[in-house]
Parts: C-alpha cells; structure tokens; sequence
DNA sequence: CTTATTTCAGATGAACTGAAATGC
DNA sequence: CGCATTTCAGTTTATCTGAAATAA
C-alpha cells in the first residue's frame, strides 16, 4: 500500500535558496486542495464543484460560460459540471429571457442547504490555515491576495 | 471557438457576500499556474514538472517517494514525472548506496541550465503578481503564507 | 514479519479540441 | 455576417488503484 499523498513538509535547509513566493502559494493551495477534497469526497463531491456553487450564491444568474472564465476552464468542461450539479439537485437552469442562448444558473433548496451545511466546515478549515495569525494580519493577507489577483488579470479592480 | 480561459474577474457586487479566503487564494494560484503553463507549454513542460525541477533544486538527493508526498501525489504519479523529467535530460537517478530500495534525484547540467533560463521568467511573473504591493508587505504575505501553510499541515516549523 | 520504495499495468475522471445548433 | 453560448462527440492526459519485486 503506497504511503497517502497527505501532509509534508520542507525541512531541510539546502546550499542557499529560498523558495518562491509562488510556490509557498501553490503549497498552500495544494494544502488546501488535498483538505477540501476529505470534505467533499464523502457526498460525491469535488472541490471545484463546490467553488463553483459557493460562487453562485454570491453572483446568482451566471451563465455556464461566465462560470467557466471564472474558473479558468473551458465552456465544454464547465457544461459538464454544471450538468453534474443539477443531476444532484444542486442548481437549475432556465433561458435567458433577455438573451435566448444564455442559460441562467440558479441554486436550488437543496443547494442552499448544502451550503448551509457546509459553511462551517469550510471556514473551520480557514480559521485552521490562519491559526498563527492575527486578526489583522489575517485581514491584510485578504487585502494582499486580492492585489495579487488584480495584478495578474490586469489590475481591473481599484 | 470557445472563448479561451484566460484572465477574468468577479465583477458584480451582490448580495452581501465576500469571497471567503479559502477561495481568493484558490483564484490567484489558479491564475498563476494559467501564466505558468503558457510559459512552460512551449517546450512541453508543465508547471508541475518544473516546480518539481525547483524543488531538487533546493533538496538535492530526495526519492521520488519524498518528492510525491511533497507535492501531495501518488509515488505512482511522481515516478511517471520522474521518468518524463529523467527523458528531457533534466534529472539523473541513482541508487542511494546506504539504503538501496531509493533512488536518489539529481538535476543534471541541462537541468540546472534550464533553471537558469526561467528563474528570470518566473521571477517577473512573480514580481507582476507582486506589482501592487510594497517591499514589506510582499515580505509580509511570504510570512503569513508560511503560516498558512504551517497552520493547515500540523504546525510543524516554529 | 512488517514496512518503505519503486515500478508495471490497467481503470477512471477531468480536462481538452473539434464541430454544430441556436440566437444576438 | 460575425460573434457568443451551449452542447454533442471524441481524444488526450493526468491521476488514481492494484499488485508485485526488492530491500531495510
């Protein structure tokens, strides 16, 4: 039985590098990942699908193509996932009357109760991740991510 | 032709939600590794592969099954990068004399060449995520996501 | 005997490209 | 006509699970 692909960590301390910024990132986001997915993975459930619904709730009436840009995925791929989460009762989809191509997505009872249920669970783990720092400091990593993200989309926000 | 998965941005400001942290770092790696594949696409690697090339960089001597774990796969996984990385000429393996079930990693001169061509490349990128924040507070964000990273994988350093 | 490492083999899933229908 | 959205179809790629050999 191979060993499972879980926690680790960089320990030694090598000739004189550090390592990037960018990766620190993407280890935390592994981290994040590997978490996300034990969550999930009990109820059928990926992380990305549900991102895709936590987004939902914030941006109701998206399209599936608006859905996919946002999660840097093809319109194909995010068809297939937003198909998935309707077969699980999750969402639902109708016309656009304004725009007769666009099919509009909504959650579902059933998807605000998962996400009622799941709320807590989730923000368990994030108070996890941010347990060694302070409120502040807490709320200006926030404000740094968000620069991060607006510097490599284009800088479009502020 | 489908509209191609670049950049994009939640615009809207609905309801009275904000994105959790959980999900605004999931978007800036999302976003990175976007660039870092267009970067790493032309000459057929992926930006897993060369994170891994890093990785040997600043560990010299780690096992494939070291290098699975530190990048949250299966040993199965990492052989077959392993076995891709060794064909580009980038690493050599070798038994590791004092326990001979490992085989021991290390980058070879095309490898570290390879390094040395995109450190630059990678470093600007970082520099463009970085763009909107100042020298301390990069400095700042490197801390707090050691801390993420500490806090999510059993708070092991410090 | 148990455990860790490596690796072969096959299965699965998630993403892609291509192409077509529909509607603005 | 050009362009966006949706979606069917097929393909590719990456990852996984299973199993076995080797060695500590």
């Amino acid at each position: 039985m191979p060993e499972r692909p879980t926690t680790s960590a960089v320990t030694a301390r090598p000739p004189g590098a550090e390592p990037t910024l960018l990766y620190i990132m993407k280890q935390v986001e592994l981290a994040v990942r590997a978490r996300l997915d034990d969550i999930f993975r009990p109820i059928g459930m990926t992380a990305l699908q549900y991102t895709a619904v936590t987004v939902l709730e914030r941006h109701p009436n998206m399209s599936t193509a608006q859905l996919a840009r946002n999660s840097f995925v093809t319109a194909q791929t995010m068809t297939d996932m937003v198909t998935a989460l309707e077969q699980h009762g999750l969402i639902e989809r109708h016309r656009d009357p304004s725009d007769r191509r666009r099919m509009v997505l909504a959650l579902t009872q059933a998807g605000r109760d998962l996400l009622d249920r799941y709320r807590p669970v989730v923000s368990d783990l994030e108070a996890e991740m941010l347990s060694g720092l302070s409120g502040p400091q807490a709320e200006e990593l926030r404000r740094s991510l968000l620069s991060c993200r607006a510097g490599l989309t284009g800088h479009p926000p502020r």
